[in-house]
DNA sequence: GAGCACTGC
């Protein structure tokens, strides 16, 4: 392709402040290297008025901004790339509309005929959203129609749906229901540099696909061929296709496969997808300066503290984001900034610190849209959520340490921690785009540019650094056995899947041959949970204490429920005192749980006593029950976004369960019971305290100790069964309830030794 | 007596 220029650059000769001149904490910066970059999917926009000519106007406007996308220009060109090859990789910079423009360039050439779908996955729901929203409104169409999407929980699509944004992780779903994505023509993976662990599976999987319809394509076409050849890893589903639903099969077209990504690392896309040639979009952005220090900093909150003040006195207007490592350094750099300002003189402009992180209630979060008032520059201390999950409007200044905290994973141990480690230049890049939204901007990082070409290049892919349990049986549950053998883009060492299988073969999902057996694999791959979660939704549906654990999985499968600020710690410990259980943290939850929803039942009853007739009354009985219910939160020192998510997983969990023709049980008060079905279901997750005190985890044999958020804390069991393995000073369990310590031979005799729990009976490396 | 980046089904 005649390509599309390459992507706006940065200014390669912008002047610094930082260049010596005259500034309060001068000589901080060298001079910029001119680099600029990265972005997000194509941002929301306010919907306009319903009037008649405000519409016309709207539809004008529409068109206009579509026209004026740099993707626009090349709509030809991309269409022709797309029906010549089977693959092509999209690369397309911040603002070059590719995410909005691209899928609708495919509808107008026809890929949604014959009742055939495109589909555009998304990392995040979000953007599934506002996505799909706003093409709707380009194309003047209802969204959930023409143009729909499909994320957990919410499912806006209708028969006559052509183009399905989706997360990524929802397509899986998909595709373990219906193998050959039998009514997508295309599929468009967007944001694949994410690399995101659904895209990586997808990327193989899809890979597959591919192959499979090719060869059914011509296999009608050249009218008889036997089965296609056995041997390789998709031989499940190739002889489910030569079996099964044959005349529809025999139909089917080849699938297509754009993959967009917003970084220049095509050669590892393109070498993986068999050589699929590659096309540039330019991007739209303004040009972002960028500084490094000469020297290295000794202490980066004190750098990045100076460098806002810096900022603030000599810039022109315009909002400072500062990235930082999480929510304890967030709170004490506001505390810091918050001083040092009201020294400030009174005829320079006031600072107004705001902080973000995904923890922080929405309330909160929401302050960080708000525009500073006249007269005010605001500085966001944010987390990685502004990186990209977030766009901020109004940053001209992106102050970064180049630090991020991030989740590890020892396979070996199954022990996940968290820790701060330097960003990659992708990162760097990501954030310092993120001045150059709107006009052109400066990034100040806190490093020497030496440092920075010493920074890897892209972050280790999510696939290689988690627990793969997950997605070991999801492969399984497509069929493919040989897991090792799998078309990963990049594999995961041997060791990580090597044990996610015994996990998976401990929980009984395997059979001795390592295939998914039936019916536990089976059903336990149907679950949107963590294999350990699903297999005790199963274990409990026999032991008759299925509502319990359905409360359980579901408080265990959102973050934490206790919000406690540290200025309100002991007042948010005495609300926790009214739902704890000396049994464990697992029926505390459960606890909590029940008591949210009895709250939230009486709130909608008050609310429904008074209802009117008017529509507009029975809106503010609905405001009302919500305020109550937020009110209580609030009060309880809860989180209210974490349990009414774990509200709508239990109720999607109930949906499977009673869809698998199970029966939905309660213990009653019989808590023995269900700690025994605790004991039954999480015996990997055993530790028994020791003779000096200390715990020691039965799996692993390695030490550790009851986290002190834990309401056993203190309190000596002899014997738990625990969720979280978490690693900070020490290796803490956290999410734990006391069991007997005979019941571990007895209800998992295939994994402890009969005589005792002293040790499991296997898996003593 | 400690501390939790961010997504997703």
């Amino acid at each position: 392709m005649p390509s599309m220029a390459p992507l706006s650059g940065g200014s390669k000769d912008g002047t610094g402040p930082g260049g010596g001149a005259g500034l309060p904490f001068g000589g901080r910066f060298g001079p910029p290297d001119g680099g600029s970059s990265g972005g997000d999917a194509a941002g929301k926009r306010k919907a306009a008025s319903a009037l008649p000519e405000a519409r016309g106007n709207k539809r004008q406007a529409i068109l206009d901004q579509r026209r004026a996308l740099p993707i626009s220009s090349v709509e030809g060109e991309l269409v022709n790339l797309v029906k010549k090859n089977d693959t092509l990789v999209v690369i397309g910079e911040t603002g070059s509309g590719k995410t909005t423009q691209l899928p609708q360039f495919l509808h107008a050439a026809g890929f949604c005929k014959g009742g055939m779908m495109v589909g555009i996955t998304q990392p995040r729901r979000v953007a599934a959203i506002t996505v799909a929203t706003r093409v709707a409104e380009e194309m003047g169409v209802e969204v959930g129609k023409e143009v729909g999407y499909s994320i957990r929980f919410e499912d806006c699509t209708s028969a006559s749906t052509q183009l399905k944004y989706m997360t990524d992780g929802m397509l899986l779903r998909e595709a373990l229901l219906d193998p050959l994505l039998s009514r997508y023509s295309l599929i468009v993976i967007d944001e694949a540099h994410e690399r995101t662990i659904h895209t990586d599976v997808l990327f193989g999987l899809l890979k597959g696909v591919q192959k499979r319809r090719q060869a059914a394509s011509t296999a009608s076409t050249s009218s008889k061929q036997k089965a296609p050849k056995t041997g390789d890893s998709l031989k499940d589903l190739q002889s489910l296709l030569a079996t099964s639903n044959t005349p529809a099969v025999k139909k089917i077209s080849p699938l297509k496969l754009v993959v967009m990504s917003a970084t220049l690392d095509t050669k590892g896309f393109c070498e993986y997808f068999n050589g699929a040639e590659a096309v540039y979009v330019q991007g739209r952005q303004f040009p972002v300066e960028i500084f490094y220090t000469f020297t290295p900093e000794a202490d980066y909150l004190d750098a990045a503290l100076l460098t806002t003040f810096q900022i603030h006195l000599e810039e022109t207007p315009g909002d400072i984001l500062l990235f930082l490592t999480g929510q304890e350094e967030i709170e004490s750099m506001e505390r810091l900034l918050k001083e040092r300002a009201s020294h400030l003189s009174q005829n320079v402009q006031k600072l107004l610190v705001v902080p973000i992180y995904a923890a922080l209630p929405s309330e909160q979060q929401m302050r960080v849209f708000q525009a500073a008032p006249e007269g005010t520059r605001k500085v966001i201390l944010a987390t990685n959520i502004a990186e990209t999950s977030l766009t901020i409007p109004g940053i001209r200044y992106v102050i970064d340490p180049g630090l991020v905290k991030a989740r590890a994973f020892n396979p070996r141990t199954g022990v996940e921690s968290l820790e701060v480690v330097p960003v990659s230049k992708a990162q760097a890049q990501q954030r310092s785009g993120r001045a150059g939204r709107e006009k052109p901007g400066k990034c100040f990082r806190l490093y020497t540019e030496d440092l920075f070409t010493k920074l890897v290049a892209t972050t280790v892919p999510e696939i290689q650094r988690c627990n793969l349990a997950n997605v070991m049986l999801q492969l399984k549950a497509f069929g493919i056995d040989d897991v090792l053998g799998f078309d990963f883009m990049d594999k995961p060492s041997r060791i990580s899947i090597v044990k996610s299988l015994e996990h998976l073969y401990s929980l009984g999902a395997l059979t001795d041959e390592g295939k998914l057996s039936d019916p536990i694999g089976v059903r336990m791959s149907r679950f949107p949970l963590e294999p350990m979660y699903a297999k005790a939704m199963l274990i409990s549906c026999d032991m008759g204490c299925s509502e319990e654990m359905l409360a359980t999985v579901s408080m265990m499968s959102v973050d934490s429920v206790f919000y406690a600020p540290r200025d309100k710690l002991q007042e948010a410990n005495n609300a926790r005192k009214r739902f704890i259980s000396v049994d464990g943290d697992h029926i505390t939850f459960i606890n909590v749980l029940r008591h949210y929803i009895q709250e939230a039942e009486e709130a909608g009853a008050e609310a429904g006593e008074g209802e009117g007739t008017s529509s507009n009354s029975s809106a503010n009985e609905n405001k009302k029950a919500f305020k109550r219910i937020r009110s209580w939160c609030s009060a309880n020192f809860i989180n209210a976004r974490s349990l009414r998510r774990a509200v709508d997983i239990q109720k999607q969990i109930r949906g499977y369960v009673e869809g698998m023709g199970l029966k939905i049980t309660s213990c009653g008060e019989d808590m023995l019971s269900f700690r025994r079905c605790l004991a039954a279901s999480f015996f990997l997750n055993a530790a028994r305290r020791q003779l000096d005190g200390t715990y020691r985890a039965l799996s692993s044999g390695q030490s550790v100790a009851i986290h002190p958020s834990s309401v056993l804390f203190g309190k000596k069991p002899d014997c738990v069964v625990f969720n979280e393995l978490v690693r900070t000073n020490r290796s803490y369990i956290r999410n734990i309830t006391q069991v007997d310590s005979l019941w571990l031979p007895e209800l998992a005799p295939h994994y402890y030794a009969a005589q005792g729990v002293g040790t499991p009976s296997q898996q003593q490396s």
